[in-house]
DNA sequence: GCCATGGCTAGTA
DNA sequence: GCCATGGCTAGTA
C-alpha cells in the first residue's frame, strides 16, 4: 500500500461517528487536494480485514454516491441512520453533519454570532 | 474507456 | 442534469 493510500484510509478512519465528509474533503485532509476520485476508487478496493467507516463518505452535495437502488446505497443509508445521521432520500445535510459542522455550533454558541 | 466527483447552469414552480 | 477532469485499467498490437 503506497503512502497516498494509507493517508486516505487514515483520513476516512478519522471521521467521527455521527459525522460525514465529502470525497474531496478526505482527499484534502490526506494532503492530496483535488484527488476526490482517488478516494472513491480506494473505497472500492479496501483490503480484506480492514475495517473502515466507508459509509461516512459522501458527495460534496451530501448525497450518497452509490447508485440508488443498489445494495450498497441502501446499506450506506442504513449505517448512517444507525448512528444518528439524518438521511432523507439519499442525502445528508452537511451543514449539520459535515466534519466542520461543529465549527458552526461553536460560533452559534459565541456571543456576537 | 470508465467512474463511489465536483461545479455550474438552465429551467421550473 | 450535464460536462470537464484526472487517474487508472483492460485489452490490443
Amino acid at each position: 500500500m503506497n503512502e497516498a493510500q494509507e493517508r486516505i484510509y487514515a483520513a476516512i478512519a478519522a471521521i467521527p461517528p455521527g459525522r460525514v465528509a465529502s470525497y474531496g474533503a478526505i482527499a484534502a485532509r490526506a494532503g492530496l487536494p483535488g484527488r476526490a476520485r482517488l478516494v472513491g476508487r480506494l473505497l472500492g478496493e479496501v483490503p480484506d480485514g480492514m475495517t473502515l467507516p466507508w459509509f461516512r463518505v459522501l458527495r460534496a452535495s451530501g448525497e450518497v454516491a452509490l447508485p440508488r437502488g443498489s445494495k450498497g446505497f441502501r446499506e450506506q443509508c442504513r449505517l448512517l441512520k444507525a448512528e444518528g445521521v439524518e438521511v432523507k432520500n439519499g442525502r445528508v445535510p452537511l451543514s449539520r453533519f459535515g466534519l466542520d459542522a461543529d465549527v458552526d455550533r461553536v460560533l452559534w454558541g459565541m456571543p456576537g454570532f
